[in-house]
DNA sequence: ATAAAATGCGGAAACGATTTCGAAATTATG
DNA sequence: CATAATTTCGAAATCGTTTCCGCATTTTAT
């Protein structure tokens, strides 16, 4: 109903056969520069526009690429999308967005769905329920380009970006060390997230390189309900081994933090420094304004959009080689971990 | 490459014909539970998934939603987005993402390439440069269900959703004045907007209301530049006509007023009151936290799918009427507008 | 001057699904 | 038992492109 004009009525129009049309509107050699230019016209003229389905139907690509987060839209998220439609967009592809909420099951199905190739390709951060792999390795298997962001999954030999977890978080570790602490906690997400680990690992040889012993009841794993977190960093906070550091593995949970502080008699950053991974553009004006190691992930989302349509428009000579790559994050300090 | 097995291939495996298949899957009345229950479980076996671009080219549909913003992604449309895709996922809808980046010729660049029927319906927001709606007025006119929110134009004959504008600039402002303001200014975008100029009248009516002349100079119409913003921003709050109360009509107008108050001696909130409209989850962290006037984001979100898809699917019960329905925002007070 | 090659275009098949139309097989009806 | 009605399925057309193949006609080479 909404479509207009088809190839083969503007043929008519022309006079011409559907075949010659065709071949005029995609600049082929076989045809003359005069008629090329007569198509051209008229089909500017009658506001043709070719049917996206007929092409994907018959070439067996839709120059379409699917976006796949786990969670509603955080900063970092909006920033990679960002990212990923600033280069898609110059480069004439469409961009679909899937969110599976946490939920495995959910990923399943999306990644199902895509199998019958409404995508050429995927940009994707895993579940933190993503245990069983299968449907990601099939997805690999039958040949799909996918491209892992942030929580990624190593099983699946392909490109993956992510920032330096590790690094950035010894780093900030160190940081609290450096600014006087002496009970470091960690906030952090499931334990079976790549990220998590290597934030985990980052976090633990910083406190291990002072010669501390790390502490398993200071690594707080939370959930994705925000207000049990709340809870739960209050207990913490309230007992009688409290820390007197923290870095939070994600923006919410720092955001959290300054919530389950509220209800103690603590002070930031007197009684407890924090420091947070964090994309958020205000953490100077918080209250006090918050410490931050802040992803590239603007450039995340570029350099996975640039490199799958590399991978797309010449798939001859780039291959999604098994290989991680690694965008380094920046630490700002702010009032968050500075004694007055 | 990417594509599994087709209909035709499933049906030679199970010795049936094309047609016979396709009306088990789609559960024909035609067709004996028997074969039905034979086809279904074979094609679950081979994984069969039907290819969408030969089912959309058949169908005429695409099962697509796409989604037009103005700008990057930020929290109110992270949450609008978050609406739309909550619905359309559970209704089986695909959705597309278009950033127009506040460049009319984008957006009509996009507007254009949805003509062709790459998606059945469209969810957008203007830029803020929409002067020409002639993209717009084609695309309603090819009777492609479109809706727009927030960022509206009333001139298209659609159904439209906002907050209350009006009103809520006007709550705003009256808040300011109760809180003693005496001068109070308006930050906002572009004077074309719907949107600005619902808000610039709430703001001038609640002036009106109290008997005074509305100033002018106090309306701050700002760029897309940030740093500009702030230096705007900053000039009128060190002139000696600078404004005791400010009402911003978006978010990022807020966060620039804090940066510019930094450089001045001001104090938030004795020397200057500030409301904003904004989606903030952190409004509360901020230094001071900030007064704000929450728009119902997901909701909206949510309405805008639910209201297209079921105009996809019984286009003739529904119909898409002229009116703009309106979801009140919510104000919440904190210490950017109360003396202490 | 004739053969060979290049040029410019048309006809028709193909992509993979749905659907109209019709035919065969089964059951019901008189 | 003969005919009608119903159930169940198959053949083929169709959606709008692209592309393989073929056929003139013109240009170039021998």
């Amino acid at each position: 109903m909404a479509s207009g004009i088809s190839l083969k009525e503007l043929a008519a129009e022309l006079k011409l056969a559907p075949s010659t049309v065709s071949r005029a509107l995609n600049d082929s050699y076989e045809i003359s520069e005069a008629t090329k230019k007569k198509v051209i016209s008229m089909a500017e003229k009658l506001n043709y526009h070719a049917n996206p389905f007929a092409r994907s139907l018959r070439e067996n690509k839709s120059k379409t690429i699917a976006v796949i987060i786990p969670e509603r839209i955080n900063n970092f998220f909006a920033q990679v999308m960002d990212g990923i439609e600033e280069i898609a967009q110059e480069q004439g592809y469409h961009l679909l967005i899937y969110n599976t909420h946490e939920d495995l099951e959910r990923e399943r199905k999306i990644v199902n769905l895509l199998l019958n190739g409404r995508a050429d390709a995927i940009v994707m951060s895993v579940t933190s329920q993503t245990s069983d792999i299968s449907h990601l390795q099939k997805l690999h298997d039958r040949g799909l380009p996918i491209i892992f962001f942030d929580r990624i999954r190593a099983e699946i030999p392909t490109t993956k970006f992510i920032t330096n977890d590790y690094e950035s978080a010894y780093e900030g570790t160190k940081h609290l060390i450096q600014q006087g602490c002496k009970k470091i906690a960690l906030f952090t997400l499931c334990k079976d997230l790549s990220i998590s680990q290597e934030r985990k690992r980052g976090y633990n040889d910083a406190i291990l390189s002072e010669g501390w012993e790390p502490d398993p009841a200071l690594t707080l794993y939370c959930t994705h309900d925000e207000e049990k977190n709340v809870k739960l960093i209050e207990e913490l906070l309230l007992s009688p081994d409290r820390p007197d550091g923290v870095l939070t593995s994600v923006e919410k949970l720092a955001f959290a933090t300054y919530q389950a502080v509220k209800t103690t008699k603590l002070r930031i950053p007197s009684d407890l420094k924090l420091i947070s991974f964090s994309n958020s553009a205000i953490a100077g004006l918080l209250n006090p304004s918050l410490t931050t190691i802040t992803q590239p992930a603007v450039t995340i989302g570029n350099e996975c959009a640039k490199l799958l349509i590399r991978k797309l428009t010449k798939p001859k000579h780039y291959e999604l080689i098994d290989q991680v790559i690694t965008i380094p994050s920046k630490i700002t300090v702010r009032e968050s971990t500075v004694s007055l």
